[in-house]
DNA sequence: TCTTAAAACTGATATATGTCATAGTTTAAA
DNA sequence: TTTAAACTATGACATATATCAGTTTTAAGA
């Protein structure tokens, strides 16, 4: 089993303010998993003996309404840690985490999580700016989602899949979201995500090959987004 | 002027876990400063050199969108640490800060901030869950607002305006919102704000005097959040 | 390959909410 | 007290989006 210390995945998240000792315990201590897409990480409610470093794979965070839709808050991936706020809150989970691609992840107890916060603040201040960060990203997505149409959302959700997940070799957006989850995403029904998108493709700013989606023009979705 | 020492306040927030010699210099290099309602602490983009400790007034903090809309985020009152998360991550503003109530508050450099969390773990755990239940707040308003109707979110803040600001003597609600502040914490038009209050009103939920505003059924607006 | 379930799609319609226009009311300033 | 400005209120209307119902397409299992 790979060594947290030669570990690359660490050098995009908090874990690299560990010191070498810190490290070699959360190695010793550390579990690997996989879940296959489709599959539960964690739901909303559960109590989190630990946190997941996200090494392959991708997990959207959401949560369930009353009304039984699901909104989906932070899609997570290479080097992600997930349960962390839960994790520090001492709390339940308040969102599930579930694998949209298969997914390749270490367990790390929360007692080496807890223990190094508390022992070293550089560690502590790592995991602080990233929290500052999802904050300030949640604050923004409140007022999107209470200002901009659905429309705007949708393409800004597209942008933002290329910008973090990227393309493949012909230009295909590498993660493909199904119709629910993409409306799950933007907040919205599944059949608004799927007329906008074929909006979208009758405009000429996507184009869709089996399950896959190619930007064909980013200059008109951002015209979208800034509502003209 | 008073000493961090014997501030009451503190006892709300992360600095309760600070030294008593931390206090000490906090204590020396901050600054009281009072705000009228309507006057901004902070805007969106501002560079801060420090945080400010709420003694005593409300601010709302918000952000304003493209098409000219405010939406606010979070009210903070007594107790509450404003600019932590901007001075946290280094970054400017994302939020504007603007008293709703006369304000009372305590600036604090930022040094002595980013001093302690580098030295005193126990203070940085302390930020740390503290802007952990940040992040859950968050997470709760963006599935309430993709979620619920108009009519329950504004029901929703009438109850938050009783359970975190209180009632006075008579039964009305200490805090008063215009209603285009209110409309901007629900994310919605103003006039679809005025229309529902006046609603509440002639279904007996509440009751207005000049500007005040009384509850006068919480289940009622219980079964208006349950969907019913 | 056939079969079946899930996912994607489309149309018709209902409804919540935003927008615009206008009038009454309160508040603050002169 | 008078006047102006800001806030509250209400109606008429436009429109974005949800909902329901049905069809087609795709994927997966036998």
């Amino acid at each position: 089993m790979g060594r947290c210390e030669n570990c690359i995945i660490r050098q995009f998240n908090s874990l690299r303010a560990m010191s070498k000792d810190e490290l070699k315990k959360v190695s010793d201590s550390k579990i690997s998993k996989t879940f296959k897409k489709g599959e539960a990480i964690f739901e909303e409610g559960d109590r989190l003996d630990g946190v997941y470093c996200v090494k392959d794979g991708v997990s959207k965070l959401s949560k369930l309404s009353a009304n039984g839709k699901d909104q989906i808050i932070k899609l997570a991936t290479k080097g992600e840690i997930l349960g962390q706020r839960s994790v520090i809150a001492e709390e339940s989970a308040n969102l599930s985490a579930i694998a949209i691609k298969d997914m390749d992840l270490c367990f790390i107890p929360k007692e080496s999580i807890l223990h190094t916060l508390n022992t070293n603040p550089s560690f502590a201040v790592e995991v602080l700016r990233h929290m500052a960060n999802d904050l300030r990203e949640a604050d923004d997505v409140i007022v999107n989602i209470s200002q901009k149409t659905v429309k705007q959302r949708t393409a800004e959700a597209f942008i933002y899949l290329r910008d973090n997940f990227g393309e493949d070799k012909d230009g295909f957006l590498s993660l493909s979201l199904s119709r629910e989850d993409m409306s799950n995403v933007v907040g919205t029904a599944t059949e608004s995500t799927i007329r906008i998108i074929s909006e979208f493709k009758k405009k000429g700013m996507l184009e869709t090959s089996g399950k896959k989606i190619r930007i064909l023009s980013q200059p008109k979705l951002e015209a979208v987004i800034n509502g003209l």
